[in-house]
DNA sequence: TGCATTCTATTTGTATACATTTTGTATAAA
DNA sequence: TTTATACAAAATGTATACAAATAGAATGCA
């Protein structure tokens, strides 16, 4: 049968898992989702070798195939290692950049704040995700690339209410977030690792402290709570 | 047909790998492999899968597997980068290591020192490779280890030679090699995670320096003269 | 001879049937 | 009621036959 219906597959799959419509650790059964996609069962195994390999599902003996989990230990060690990866891939990118790769970028920006301003909400975490992959493909630096692959995974699940903004505090959050890209195209463009550097650590702290805004939300009003325990006490 | 045949293939393709047995760029023709190996097509491309996965094979549409290749770009990009990541797992290992991850450790320190003596040089490079991945998995960071584990890739293929002396000098490195792991697994138990870096970077000028030799050897002799000098000086 | 095209052979990709393993359930014994 | 065992159902793993694509050889033409 065709390789698009195969390829369809991984790409779905690995949009469902970034966007969190198939949840982390959740099992993947094989026969439903060669059914649903209409292919046999051994071309999407081989897709789950494949996705395996990228880190967004694991695969167990026997046991099939579960999407990457997001535990606790997990996201202290994301915190801890980002800036480092980060920044490393900021650097190179801005060193080795080639005017091809530049022009995606560009165009994945302009794609980027277009879904912003059209309110497509599915697309924009993607988007941003696919942003960041092709600054990494630009480093030209396969055994960081892999790193940095990794990590967005995560972030892009992590900070998946990110660009559903509930206030204005969050749309403007969402403009400096635009205006950072840009930014970060600029230096890239213009060859200046420092200052890509410094972009991409300003970028980070705004998308960490979104993040622990979702981790760590606002705790329900207390007299709410303690009002309704007294009507239903006995 | 059993799971062990699959998974000694898998090792056994890894090992060949690593060990320039089977060369960089080399085809990898299913047929022959599962014939080879005694298992059918079906898990021998999930194998293969697998090591694309890992980085150690390419997969091309409809072209099969090559091992993966070894070019100047890459190899340039390995120097520039072994140092960060070497480095970084080096300091999370002496932070985060268990006890039972540096029993094993010790382990393999001592099955390469014990090699080593042995003169079982086919092993040597392997047991190497398995001391610096144990390393990765103490350091608990999954974002890092890929990178680590494809630089690993690299760096056994590159000093292949390494471990089979020619001369003296050679010898004496690897005493010093052996040495060398001794003091990081020192400083790992000791949880000195700033011991561990400089440690790490003494080592990483050692297999440098090494695999520059490999890579740019004394030149040949200029006339006859002087190689009948050398043979007669020997 | 040089070049392009067609055909054949080889290799990779897919579907499906079958084997093995796991998991859930029912039954029986303590 | 709890635990253990046996069986049944469902899922994963493997083998094999077939389809599609690629590479190489042979043929035809200039």
């Amino acid at each position: 049968m065709s390789k698009t219906k195969k390829a369809l597959c991984a790409a779905d799959l690995r949009n469902r898992i970034l966007s969190q419509d198939i949840a982390p650790g959740s099992d993947l059964d094989e026969a439903r989702l060669s059914e649903e996609y209409g292919i046999s069962r051994t071309p999407l195994r081989e897709v789950l070798q494949r996705l395996a390999g990228d880190g967004f599902v694991r695969l167990e003996e026997n046991r099939g195939a579960k999407v990457a989990s997001m535990d606790l230990s997990v996201m202290r060690v994301f915190f801890q290692t980002a800036p480092l990866i980060y920044c490393s891939i900021a650097r190179q990118a801005a060193e080795n950049r080639t005017g091809p790769q530049l022009d995606l970028l560009k165009d994945i920006q302009v794609q980027f704040t277009t879904a912003i301003r059209g309110g497509d909400t599915d697309s924009v975490a993607l988007l941003n995700h696919a942003f960041h992959e092709q600054i990494g493909e630009m480093a030209q630096n396969p055994y960081l690339l892999v790193s940095l692959k990794r990590m967005l995974i995560d972030h892009t699940r992590f900070s998946q209410t990110f660009f559903r903004p509930q206030s204005v505090a969050d749309k403007d959050r969402i403009e400096k977030a635009i205006a950072q890209h840009d930014a970060m195209i600029s230096a890239i463009e213009a060859r200046e690792p420092a200052l890509a550097i410094d972009l991409t650590l300003q970028h980070w702290d705004l998308s960490r402290d979104q993040i622990e805004k979702y981790v760590r939300p606002d705790p329900l009003p207390l007299d709410v709570i303690s009002m309704k325990d007294r009507r239903n006490a006995v």
